[in-house]
DNA sequence: ACCTGAACACCGTTCAAGT
DNA sequence: ACCTGAACACCGTTCAAGT
Protein backbone atom coordinates (compact mmCIF):
# COMPACT_ATOMS: atom_id res chain seq x y z
CA UNK A 1 0.00 0.00 0.00
CA UNK A 2 2.58 3.02 1.16
CA UNK A 3 5.23 3.13 -1.57
CA UNK A 4 8.27 3.49 0.89
CA UNK A 5 9.30 7.47 1.10
CA UNK A 6 12.02 9.18 2.38
CA UNK A 7 11.10 9.86 6.42
CA UNK A 8 10.87 13.53 6.39
CA UNK A 9 8.09 13.02 3.28
CA UNK A 10 6.34 10.69 4.97
CA UNK A 11 5.91 13.17 8.32
CA UNK A 12 4.96 15.82 6.34
CA UNK A 13 2.46 13.94 3.97
CA UNK A 14 0.85 12.60 7.22
CA UNK A 15 0.91 16.33 8.70
CA UNK A 16 -1.03 17.79 5.76
CA UNK A 17 -3.70 15.01 5.89
CA UNK A 18 -4.16 15.28 9.67
CA UNK A 19 -4.48 19.37 8.89
CA UNK A 20 -6.43 19.26 6.07
CA UNK A 21 -8.63 16.78 7.69
CA UNK A 22 -9.27 19.20 10.54
CA UNK A 23 -9.19 22.59 8.17
CA UNK A 24 -11.63 20.97 5.72
CA UNK A 25 -14.06 19.70 8.31
CA UNK A 26 -14.62 23.27 9.66
CA UNK A 27 -14.84 24.61 6.30
CA UNK A 28 -15.00 22.62 2.68
CA UNK A 29 -13.38 25.29 0.90
CA UNK A 30 -9.99 25.74 2.58
CA UNK A 31 -7.50 27.22 0.28
CA UNK A 32 -4.86 24.59 -0.30
CA UNK A 33 -2.03 27.38 0.56
CA UNK A 34 -3.77 27.56 3.80
CA UNK A 35 -3.77 24.29 4.55
CA UNK A 36 -0.44 23.93 3.67
CA UNK A 37 0.86 26.78 6.08
CA UNK A 38 -0.76 25.49 8.47
CA UNK A 39 0.40 22.61 8.06
CA UNK A 40 3.81 24.03 8.25
CA UNK A 41 4.91 23.49 5.03
CA UNK A 42 5.76 25.12 1.28
CA UNK A 43 2.57 25.24 -1.43
CA UNK A 44 5.31 23.20 -3.46
CA UNK A 45 5.26 20.53 -0.87
CA UNK A 46 1.67 20.42 -0.46
CA UNK A 47 1.11 20.18 -3.88
CA UNK A 48 3.67 17.37 -4.75
CA UNK A 49 2.18 14.76 -2.64
CA UNK A 50 -1.72 16.32 -3.66
CA UNK A 51 -1.20 17.20 -7.38
CA UNK A 52 -4.96 18.20 -6.70
CA UNK A 53 -7.93 18.89 -4.45
CA UNK A 54 -9.55 15.88 -5.21
CA UNK A 55 -6.54 13.94 -4.65
CA UNK A 56 -6.21 15.37 -1.06
CA UNK A 57 -9.70 14.83 -0.01
CA UNK A 58 -9.76 11.18 -1.89
CA UNK A 59 -6.95 10.30 0.42
CA UNK A 60 -8.98 12.01 3.36
CA UNK A 61 -11.79 9.47 2.13
CA UNK A 62 -10.04 6.61 1.82
CA UNK A 63 -9.62 5.23 4.55
CA UNK A 64 -13.21 5.38 5.59
CA UNK A 65 -14.29 3.98 1.91
CA UNK A 66 -12.48 1.07 2.92
CA UNK A 67 -14.43 0.55 5.99
CA UNK A 68 -17.78 0.85 4.15
CA UNK A 69 -16.42 -1.84 1.29
CA UNK A 70 -15.38 -3.64 4.09
CA UNK A 71 -18.39 -4.32 6.07
CA UNK A 72 -20.65 -5.29 3.17
CA UNK A 73 -19.34 -9.22 3.26
CA UNK A 74 -19.87 -8.81 7.44
CA UNK A 75 -23.49 -7.46 6.65
CA UNK A 76 -24.21 -9.88 3.84
CA UNK A 77 -22.99 -12.83 6.43
CA UNK A 78 -25.14 -12.38 9.55
CA UNK A 79 -28.64 -10.85 8.00
CA UNK A 80 -30.96 -11.57 5.12
CA UNK A 81 -30.10 -10.26 1.43
CA UNK A 82 -32.57 -7.10 1.50
CA UNK A 83 -32.23 -6.40 5.41
CA UNK A 84 -28.28 -6.40 4.47
CA UNK A 85 -28.87 -4.25 1.33
CA UNK A 86 -31.01 -1.39 4.15
CA UNK A 87 -28.21 -1.78 6.48
CA UNK A 88 -25.12 -0.98 4.49
CA UNK A 89 -27.57 2.29 2.97
CA UNK A 90 -28.02 3.50 6.16
CA UNK A 91 -24.15 3.33 6.82
CA UNK A 92 -23.63 4.61 3.35
CA UNK A 93 -26.01 7.43 4.25
CA UNK A 94 -24.64 8.50 7.73
CA UNK A 95 -21.13 8.60 6.18
CA UNK A 96 -22.80 10.52 3.66
CA UNK A 97 -24.49 13.26 6.06
CA UNK A 98 -21.12 14.13 7.86
CA UNK A 99 -19.15 14.08 4.83
CA UNK A 100 -19.48 15.96 2.26
CA UNK A 101 -17.01 15.71 0.19
CA UNK A 102 -18.12 12.37 -0.68
CA UNK A 103 -20.49 13.13 -3.57
CA UNK A 104 -17.66 15.40 -5.62
CA UNK A 105 -14.71 12.71 -4.68
CA UNK A 106 -17.21 9.19 -6.10
CA UNK A 107 -18.28 11.67 -9.24
CA UNK A 108 -15.17 12.71 -10.18
CA UNK A 109 -13.74 8.83 -9.57
CA UNK A 110 -16.10 7.87 -12.02
CA UNK A 111 -14.80 9.41 -15.00
CA UNK A 112 -11.61 9.28 -13.87
CA UNK A 113 -9.72 6.03 -14.92
CA UNK A 114 -6.82 6.25 -11.95
CA UNK A 115 -9.13 6.86 -9.67
CA UNK A 116 -11.55 3.68 -9.87
CA UNK A 117 -9.52 1.92 -7.21
CA UNK A 118 -12.09 3.48 -5.34
CA UNK A 119 -15.29 3.67 -7.31
CA UNK A 120 -14.40 -0.02 -8.14
CA UNK A 121 -14.57 -1.06 -4.60
CA UNK A 122 -17.64 0.60 -3.54
CA UNK A 123 -19.57 -0.77 -6.81
CA UNK A 124 -18.08 -3.88 -5.71
CA UNK A 125 -19.88 -4.17 -2.06
CA UNK A 126 -22.73 -2.90 -3.48
CA UNK A 127 -23.36 -5.78 -6.69
CA UNK A 128 -22.50 -8.06 -3.58
CA UNK A 129 -25.49 -7.51 -1.97
CA UNK A 130 -27.25 -7.20 -4.87
CA UNK A 131 -26.43 -10.13 -6.16
CA UNK A 132 -27.49 -12.17 -3.05
CA UNK A 133 -30.81 -9.88 -3.18
CA UNK A 134 -31.46 -11.23 -6.47
CA UNK A 135 -30.76 -14.83 -5.83
CA UNK A 136 -33.13 -14.52 -3.03
CA UNK A 137 -35.56 -13.17 -5.40
CA UNK A 138 -36.50 -10.68 -3.02
CA UNK A 139 -35.50 -8.00 -6.19
CA UNK A 140 -35.92 -7.74 -9.39
CA UNK A 141 -33.52 -8.88 -11.97
CA UNK A 142 -30.59 -7.06 -13.18
CA UNK A 143 -30.33 -4.07 -11.49
CA UNK A 144 -26.82 -2.48 -12.31
CA UNK A 145 -24.51 -1.63 -8.80
CA UNK A 146 -23.27 1.66 -10.54
CA UNK A 147 -26.88 3.01 -11.16
CA UNK A 148 -27.86 2.19 -7.63
CA UNK A 149 -24.80 4.45 -6.32
CA UNK A 150 -25.88 7.09 -8.57
CA UNK A 151 -29.54 6.86 -7.47
CA UNK A 152 -28.06 6.74 -3.46
CA UNK A 153 -25.94 10.57 -4.37
CA UNK A 154 -28.96 12.05 -2.93
CA UNK A 155 -27.87 11.18 0.44
CA UNK A 156 -24.64 13.27 0.61
CA UNK A 157 -27.30 16.74 -0.56
CA UNK A 158 -29.46 16.28 2.90
CA UNK A 159 -28.74 18.31 5.80
CA UNK A 160 -27.62 17.07 9.07
CA UNK A 161 -30.07 16.69 11.49
CA UNK A 162 -33.27 15.26 13.05
CA UNK A 163 -35.46 16.32 9.77
CA UNK A 164 -32.48 14.82 7.27
CA UNK A 165 -32.37 11.56 9.10
CA UNK A 166 -36.42 11.13 8.80
CA UNK A 167 -35.87 12.51 4.94
CA UNK A 168 -33.47 10.09 4.76
CA UNK A 169 -35.34 7.03 5.59
CA UNK A 170 -38.31 8.05 3.51
CA UNK A 171 -36.26 7.91 0.65
CA UNK A 172 -34.51 5.27 1.57
CA UNK A 173 -37.77 3.59 1.41
CA UNK A 174 -38.69 4.73 -2.05
CA UNK A 175 -35.59 3.26 -2.88
CA UNK A 176 -35.46 0.09 -1.95
CA UNK A 177 -39.49 -0.63 -3.31
CA UNK A 178 -37.93 0.61 -6.43
CA UNK A 179 -35.56 -1.86 -6.49
CA UNK A 180 -38.27 -5.05 -5.68
CA UNK A 181 -40.19 -7.18 -7.98
CA UNK A 182 -42.10 -4.77 -11.08
CA UNK A 183 -45.70 -4.82 -9.69
CA UNK B 1 -41.91 40.87 -12.86
CA UNK B 2 -39.08 43.11 -14.64
CA UNK B 3 -38.36 45.74 -12.49
CA UNK B 4 -38.42 49.76 -14.41
CA UNK B 5 -34.56 50.31 -14.79
CA UNK B 6 -32.77 52.72 -16.76
CA UNK B 7 -32.39 52.01 -20.35
CA UNK B 8 -28.70 51.32 -20.20
CA UNK B 9 -28.51 49.47 -17.56
CA UNK B 10 -31.53 47.17 -18.54
CA UNK B 11 -29.10 46.79 -21.74
CA UNK B 12 -25.86 46.21 -19.90
CA UNK B 13 -28.62 43.35 -17.96
CA UNK B 14 -29.25 41.56 -21.10
CA UNK B 15 -25.89 41.49 -22.94
CA UNK B 16 -24.30 39.90 -19.51
CA UNK B 17 -27.05 37.15 -19.68
CA UNK B 18 -26.01 36.42 -23.44
CA UNK B 19 -22.49 36.45 -22.74
CA UNK B 20 -22.66 34.76 -19.85
CA UNK B 21 -24.61 32.08 -21.07
CA UNK B 22 -22.35 31.66 -23.66
CA UNK B 23 -19.61 31.50 -21.63
CA UNK B 24 -20.66 28.98 -19.25
CA UNK B 25 -21.67 26.39 -21.19
CA UNK B 26 -18.81 26.77 -23.14
CA UNK B 27 -17.03 26.16 -19.69
CA UNK B 28 -18.74 25.90 -16.70
CA UNK B 29 -16.27 27.61 -14.33
CA UNK B 30 -15.77 31.04 -16.46
CA UNK B 31 -14.80 33.71 -14.45
CA UNK B 32 -16.80 36.32 -13.35
CA UNK B 33 -13.81 38.72 -14.02
CA UNK B 34 -13.48 37.46 -17.54
CA UNK B 35 -17.62 37.29 -18.43
CA UNK B 36 -17.74 40.99 -17.31
CA UNK B 37 -14.66 41.53 -19.85
CA UNK B 38 -16.43 39.91 -22.91
CA UNK B 39 -19.69 41.67 -21.92
CA UNK B 40 -18.02 44.88 -22.14
CA UNK B 41 -19.13 45.88 -19.03
CA UNK B 42 -16.98 47.17 -15.64
CA UNK B 43 -16.53 43.95 -13.07
CA UNK B 44 -18.39 46.43 -10.66
CA UNK B 45 -21.54 46.73 -13.05
CA UNK B 46 -21.61 42.80 -13.50
CA UNK B 47 -21.81 42.26 -9.87
CA UNK B 48 -24.43 45.11 -9.48
CA UNK B 49 -26.89 43.23 -11.55
CA UNK B 50 -25.50 39.80 -10.17
CA UNK B 51 -24.66 39.93 -6.38
CA UNK B 52 -22.64 36.58 -6.53
CA UNK B 53 -21.59 33.67 -9.18
CA UNK B 54 -25.53 31.63 -7.96
CA UNK B 55 -27.32 34.36 -9.30
CA UNK B 56 -26.08 35.16 -11.97
CA UNK B 57 -27.03 31.35 -12.72
CA UNK B 58 -30.23 30.94 -11.23
CA UNK B 59 -31.28 34.00 -13.71
CA UNK B 60 -29.75 32.11 -16.47
CA UNK B 61 -31.88 29.00 -15.69
CA UNK B 62 -34.80 31.02 -14.60
CA UNK B 63 -36.41 31.12 -18.54
CA UNK B 64 -36.42 27.23 -18.77
CA UNK B 65 -36.93 26.19 -15.35
CA UNK B 66 -40.44 28.27 -15.75
CA UNK B 67 -40.98 26.66 -18.80
CA UNK B 68 -40.49 23.18 -17.62
CA UNK B 69 -43.06 23.99 -14.56
CA UNK B 70 -45.30 25.58 -16.99
CA UNK B 71 -45.58 21.99 -18.71
CA UNK B 72 -46.63 20.24 -15.61
CA UNK B 73 -50.51 21.18 -16.01
CA UNK B 74 -50.63 20.43 -19.43
CA UNK B 75 -49.03 17.06 -19.31
CA UNK B 76 -51.61 16.70 -16.48
CA UNK B 77 -54.64 17.24 -19.10
CA UNK B 78 -53.46 15.17 -21.88
CA UNK B 79 -52.14 12.03 -20.09
CA UNK B 80 -53.07 9.17 -17.80
CA UNK B 81 -51.31 10.57 -13.99
CA UNK B 82 -48.83 8.42 -13.94
CA UNK B 83 -47.74 8.51 -17.70
CA UNK B 84 -47.57 12.49 -17.23
CA UNK B 85 -45.45 12.10 -14.58
CA UNK B 86 -42.78 9.98 -16.04
CA UNK B 87 -43.14 12.04 -19.19
CA UNK B 88 -42.14 15.15 -16.82
CA UNK B 89 -39.59 13.26 -15.62
CA UNK B 90 -38.01 12.43 -18.45
CA UNK B 91 -38.41 16.43 -20.16
CA UNK B 92 -36.51 16.90 -16.18
CA UNK B 93 -33.87 14.49 -17.34
CA UNK B 94 -33.46 16.60 -20.89
CA UNK B 95 -32.49 19.34 -19.06
CA UNK B 96 -30.57 17.68 -16.47
CA UNK B 97 -28.30 16.72 -18.57
CA UNK B 98 -27.84 19.15 -21.23
CA UNK B 99 -27.64 21.77 -18.09
CA UNK B 100 -25.14 20.83 -15.41
CA UNK B 101 -25.18 24.29 -13.32
CA UNK B 102 -29.03 22.95 -12.67
CA UNK B 103 -28.36 20.92 -9.80
CA UNK B 104 -26.28 23.31 -7.79
CA UNK B 105 -28.77 26.02 -7.94
CA UNK B 106 -31.56 23.81 -7.03
CA UNK B 107 -29.93 22.57 -4.15
CA UNK B 108 -28.64 26.12 -3.39
CA UNK B 109 -32.33 27.34 -3.69
CA UNK B 110 -33.61 25.04 -1.43
CA UNK B 111 -31.30 26.45 1.60
CA UNK B 112 -32.15 29.85 0.82
CA UNK B 113 -35.45 31.28 1.40
CA UNK B 114 -34.92 33.80 -1.07
CA UNK B 115 -34.29 31.47 -3.97
CA UNK B 116 -37.80 29.87 -2.88
CA UNK B 117 -39.45 31.77 -6.11
CA UNK B 118 -37.93 28.90 -8.42
CA UNK B 119 -37.35 25.72 -6.02
CA UNK B 120 -41.13 26.26 -5.06
CA UNK B 121 -42.71 26.12 -8.26
CA UNK B 122 -40.59 22.77 -9.30
CA UNK B 123 -42.10 21.25 -6.42
CA UNK B 124 -45.38 22.56 -6.96
CA UNK B 125 -45.56 20.97 -10.40
CA UNK B 126 -44.13 17.81 -9.13
CA UNK B 127 -46.99 17.75 -6.42
CA UNK B 128 -49.61 18.44 -8.57
CA UNK B 129 -48.44 14.95 -10.53
CA UNK B 130 -48.19 13.36 -7.56
CA UNK B 131 -51.44 14.18 -6.00
CA UNK B 132 -52.82 13.13 -9.60
CA UNK B 133 -51.49 9.56 -9.10
CA UNK B 134 -51.89 9.60 -6.27
CA UNK B 135 -56.03 9.94 -6.48
CA UNK B 136 -56.16 7.39 -9.74
CA UNK B 137 -54.09 4.86 -6.85
CA UNK B 138 -51.44 4.72 -9.42
CA UNK B 139 -48.59 5.35 -6.77
CA UNK B 140 -48.80 4.94 -2.88
CA UNK B 141 -50.08 7.68 -0.75
CA UNK B 142 -47.97 10.41 1.17
CA UNK B 143 -45.26 10.69 -1.50
CA UNK B 144 -43.16 13.98 -1.05
CA UNK B 145 -42.40 16.20 -3.96
CA UNK B 146 -39.41 17.74 -2.15
CA UNK B 147 -38.38 14.24 -1.07
CA UNK B 148 -38.96 13.06 -5.37
CA UNK B 149 -37.22 16.08 -6.60
CA UNK B 150 -33.95 15.46 -4.32
CA UNK B 151 -33.72 11.40 -5.52
CA UNK B 152 -33.89 12.70 -9.40
CA UNK B 153 -31.01 14.51 -8.68
CA UNK B 154 -28.89 11.93 -10.19
CA UNK B 155 -30.69 13.60 -13.37
CA UNK B 156 -27.73 15.97 -13.58
CA UNK B 157 -24.58 13.92 -12.42
CA UNK B 158 -25.49 11.75 -15.87
CA UNK B 159 -22.81 11.79 -18.80
CA UNK B 160 -24.73 13.20 -21.79
CA UNK B 161 -24.74 11.05 -24.89
CA UNK B 162 -26.39 7.58 -25.58
CA UNK B 163 -25.02 5.85 -22.62
CA UNK B 164 -26.15 8.05 -20.60
CA UNK B 165 -29.69 8.17 -22.04
CA UNK B 166 -30.01 4.65 -21.32
CA UNK B 167 -28.77 4.75 -17.77
CA UNK B 168 -31.10 7.91 -17.23
CA UNK B 169 -34.04 5.27 -18.41
CA UNK B 170 -33.11 2.49 -16.23
CA UNK B 171 -32.76 4.79 -12.92
CA UNK B 172 -36.16 6.28 -14.01
CA UNK B 173 -37.86 3.24 -14.15
CA UNK B 174 -36.41 2.50 -10.52
CA UNK B 175 -37.84 5.87 -9.46
CA UNK B 176 -41.20 4.85 -10.99
CA UNK B 177 -41.28 1.39 -9.34
CA UNK B 178 -40.34 2.52 -6.01
CA UNK B 179 -43.55 5.36 -5.95
CA UNK B 180 -46.06 2.51 -6.79
CA UNK B 181 -47.76 0.58 -4.24
CA UNK B 182 -45.88 -1.09 -1.86
CA UNK B 183 -45.66 -4.68 -2.44
C1' DA C 1 -28.80 56.01 -10.98
C1' DC C 2 -25.64 53.66 -13.00
C1' DC C 3 -20.99 52.58 -14.80
C1' DT C 4 -15.89 52.33 -14.75
C1' DG C 5 -11.75 50.30 -13.72
C1' DA C 6 -7.91 50.46 -10.41
C1' DA C 7 -7.04 48.17 -6.28
C1' DC C 8 -7.10 44.55 -2.52
C1' DA C 9 -6.39 40.23 -0.56
C1' DC C 10 -6.21 35.83 -1.94
C1' DC C 11 -6.28 31.76 -5.03
C1' DG C 12 -3.90 27.51 -7.43
C1' DT C 13 0.32 26.42 -9.46
C1' DT C 14 5.26 26.54 -10.77
C1' DC C 15 10.08 26.28 -10.31
C1' DA C 16 14.82 27.86 -9.20
C1' DA C 17 17.44 27.44 -5.26
C1' DG C 18 18.58 25.12 -1.33
C1' DT C 19 19.54 20.77 1.97
C1' DA D 1 14.92 13.11 -3.00
C1' DC D 2 12.65 16.24 -1.04
C1' DC D 3 11.54 20.90 0.69
C1' DT D 4 11.19 26.00 0.52
C1' DG D 5 9.05 30.09 -0.58
C1' DA D 6 9.10 33.83 -3.97
C1' DA D 7 6.71 34.56 -8.06
C1' DC D 8 2.98 34.38 -11.72
C1' DA D 9 -1.39 34.95 -13.61
C1' DC D 10 -5.73 35.13 -12.10
C1' DC D 11 -9.70 35.08 -8.94
C1' DG D 12 -13.93 37.46 -6.50
C1' DT D 13 -15.04 41.69 -4.53
C1' DT D 14 -14.99 46.66 -3.32
C1' DC D 15 -15.34 51.46 -3.92
C1' DA D 16 -13.88 56.22 -5.16
C1' DA D 17 -14.44 58.73 -9.13
C1' DG D 18 -16.87 59.78 -13.03
C1' DT D 19 -21.30 60.60 -16.24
Amino acid sequence: MNKPRRADAQQNRERILKIAREALAASPDASLNSIAKAAGVGPGTLYRHFPSREALVLALYRHEIQQLVGLAPALAAQHPPLTALRLWFERLAHYGRIKRGLAHVLHAAMNDGVLRETYGPMVGAIDLLLRACEASGSIRKGVNAEDVLLLMGFLWRIEPGREGEARAKRLLGLVMNGLQSES
